[in-house]
DNA sequence: AAGTGGTCTAGACCACAGC
DNA sequence: CTGTGGTCTAGACCACTTT
């Protein structure tokens, strides 16, 4: 039951009904684009004012989970929409314009986990996950090569689903499929000398200096989901605005 | 004076309650550290309810100017306490640890702009800058050089107080100084070959690939303050976590 | 016309810091 | 003890979208 614990030691009502909105998006209540109930019927379910789920959808629309339109409602956002601002791969060349418009498969396989791969996720040697290399093209110049780790056991069968579909974006087939949503994402990026494999790929000469970005992205409990690297051609720019 | 529009076109009072407040703290009314007014004084010189300062105040805690204690009051936020949890310049090795422990100030002078470098303050060729080249070593290894241009007719007379001072912070100097706040930050990342004279002041060797960040500062009005180019020696990373 | 979110008010009670 | 911010309530009016 969605009831509240009013008890001296809890969370504040606002925090609780948050989390509980949090649960009820992941495990796919709503569908991303869908409409939540109104604040008025949030407040009623929950048996506490009309401020105190405002306050709580506030937090939501903070996190990017959700957007409100007046005289229309609250609607889920789709994985797109919520990095949207940031482009999600925020890759741009010196002119500002988007890179990166096809986004090409190489392979993508089912694997068991060597113990440093497994480790990114908190799990042994021998764990579930499955390897993907894509090719980001912007026009016919091949500009970001992908090396994706995803965790097996929370995405059962994805090998197969991303072959058919080969979607620009991982995150939202994740989303749909499995209800994961991805919250936030730990980048750290350093320059380095392309090697052989990646320098043919990106049809750059060996030793040309490149951006590598090396990611973590965790579901709303804070789980490691995908582990990525991206070697990114030096004619691409990785931006970020911070306040 | 500082009374409120309550006219059908004006903006929401607390969005005109949280413009003034920043203004306040820009101009100098309450130093950093410093306590505000509480939520109810403020009401009250506004005429507006506890409610709507309330939520101008929200909206200083989410944009970092303010800190909110429970039983104490409001305070005023330094640049540094502000930007701590990015740890401003966002370097660190492959362990997590801080790099860059001391700061070498190698040149700072006044200079006129020219037609490029104007360009990034939406100037003219000829203004006044200042050009500061620092590096910053981390144990005996250099490992960031900080090309740092300044927009000179905000700042007058930085050069020779930089020089005196020596800051690790600049935009603490500037805050202290000016009352300019730098609220926003927006970069740009890529992986080049150090040239002779970079290489030289990184120690390393010509060609070797590093990271060049272009950064630009902006104040609360939105005008670039500063524009800064950092290279940094590719042992480091650049550490970004978004949601 | 009905329902939604956006703003604003006025009050209550609580946890906490400082004197 | 006083004053602070943190939470919660209950209601009003408005701008807007949808039916």
């Amino acid at each position: 039951m969605s009831v509240v614990d009013r008890s001296a030691e809890a969370l504040p009502l606002h925090k609780q009904i948050k989390a509980d909105l949090v649960r009820r998006i992941t495990t796919g209540e709503w569908w991303p684009g869908e409409l939540m109930p109104s604040e008025t019927a949030l407040a009623a379910e929950y048996g506490v004012s009309v401020g105190t789920t405002r306050k709580a959808i506030d937090a939501l629309v903070q996190d990017n989970l959700v957007v409100r339109q007046r005289g229309r409602g609250t609607t889920v956002n789709s994985t797109r929409q919520r990095y949207k601002p940031y482009h999600f791969d925020r890759f741009a060349n010196a002119k500002g314009e988007r890179a990166a418009e096809t986004t090409l498969y190489r392979s993508c396989e089912a694997a068991k986990a060597s113990a440093a791969e497994a480790a990114y996720f908190g799990l042994s040697r021998g764990a579930p996950v499955v390897k993907i290399r894509r090719v980001r093209v912007a026009g016919k110049t091949p500009v970001v090569v992908e090396d994706i780790l995803l965790r097996g056991d929370r995405c059962p069968n994805i090998a197969s689903l991303l072959l058919d579909a080969k979607p620009t974006s991982v995150y939202a087939l994740i989303e749909r499929t499995f209800h994961i949503l991805i919250i936030r994402v730990e980048d750290k990026v350093r320059a380095v000398a392309a090697d052989e494999d990646i320098a043919a790929t990106l049809e750059i000469a060996p030793g040309e200096a490149i951006l590598e970005v090396d990611r973590l992205a965790f579901d709303p409990a804070g789980d490691v989901i995908e582990h990525r690297i991206l070697s990114v051609r030096n004619s691409i720019h990785y931006t970020n605005d911070f306040t």
